[in-house]
DNA sequence: TGTACATCAGTGAACGCGCGTTCACTGATGTAC
DNA sequence: TGTACATCAGTGAACGCGCGTTCACTGATGTAC
């Protein structure tokens, strides 16, 4: 942040608010992204967020796409430590495996941003979007498409298995993170949480 | 409801409260449940509540439980409704389809209702609390529970994959269902979510 | 290079709103004798 | 069966709060000549 704070122009009020926005949602989820909250936090006046956002939905989109990036970003961490046995077939399915642990292990480090990245109005055809994109340049739904691709080439996947697949392996660690976090499952203990992702993972991997 | 409203005391105002919180989950989710709006809608004065709920929360708790009861209705209905064939091994996996689709059919009719029944914290303990049977006297998880004994009575399952059978199931359904209705996946039509539904189930079947 | 001026990104004050919750109260109800 | 009284379930008014948003404004910035 190249934050010379000492002129009157802020020099990026924009990317402040969507931090200070960040931060709000990593705290408590997406309702806690308080428009006057995040100018607070930036050091500005409350309608000053007008110059760089509509509304406040236009702050929490922004906060949300962010959030997927974030989400992408974790998910790439856990695909590039995935282990490597050289055989293809078992690596494409780790692939998977680790994009979906990342998945999960985002909704548990973080769950704030978790809901925020996922349960706020968003398009299938903005899945996709750029600015969803983690540091990689993906997207977490392009991440999801990519392992399943890798399953196909790999022979693992049979090709007209392709589309549900999407479907079956998104819902299967999406849901296991909502009910975790925010659902009746939010009991369970870290180690429950980590070996019931094993055991879905598991399941996912016998039912495509 | 027995509504003489004739006299000074409401005689079910805590009902009254409750059913209003309903409708204003089903209007707009968990964070639509007012409890001043609740009090407006029982044309009672805002305080009157305190006398029936401890706060905001209670009610919310209240309507909560209330939510997951008419997801289990749902769920009977699915259940009672399905195709028998005679096969009692093909018979106990149509009781969990079912089962299933149930779940799926309460989230798109009644999304307001479903985030309002799933999405606030409960304990794991607590999810098999009598204050959140339907009609029949059953919670959503019992109604899993019990399709699931099904596919091990009937010899479909094996015994020792019960438990994580639950998660499975569980996850696969809650997490299409929070995609369709809030995530990312809003846009599908009826159609698509019915056959995404279906081939979700298929797989899930497949995964077990 | 210096100056006039349009544009842009902020300020400061105020708005109406609805919320959850608390206070001191009063009318209705049920029970003991 | 009638009455005194405790208890219960409401009323009415008010509180402080923080929100999103709008208004009229002013200081800073960059551009044309």
């Amino acid at each position: 942040m190249a934050a010379r704070r000492d002129h009157y122009h802020h020099g990026g009020l924009r990317e402040a608010l969507i931090a200070a926005g960040i931060q709000m949602a990593r705290e408590g989820g997406p309702d806690a992204v308080v428009l006057r909250e995040a100018t607070r936090r930036s050091s500005v006046s409350p309608n000053a967020a007008y110059r760089h956002f509509a509304d406040r939905q236009a702050l929490l989109d922004a906060v949300s796409a962010a959030a997927q990036g974030l989400a992408a970003d974790r998910m790439e961490e856990a695909i590039a430590s995935a282990p490597v046995t050289g055989d293809p077939k078992a690596d494409a399915r780790l692939q998977l495996r680790a994009a979906g642990a990342g998945y999960l292990a985002f909704a548990r480090e973080q769950p704030g941003l978790f809901r925020a990245a996922f349960t706020v109005p968003h398009d299938l055809t903005e899945a996709m979007t750029d600015d969803k994109a983690g540091a990689s340049g993906r997207t977490p739904f392009q991440i999801l498409a990519n392992a399943l691709d890798g399953l196909v080439a790999a022979g693992v996947l049979p090709a007209e298995r392709r589309e549900n697949a999407e479907l079956h392996a998104w819902s299967s660690v999406h849901g296991l993170g909502m009910l975790v976090i925010d659902g009746p499952l939010r009991g369970l203990t870290d180690d429950m949480v980590t070996t019931a992702t094993d055991r879905l993972l598991d399941m996912v991997d016998r039912g495509l």
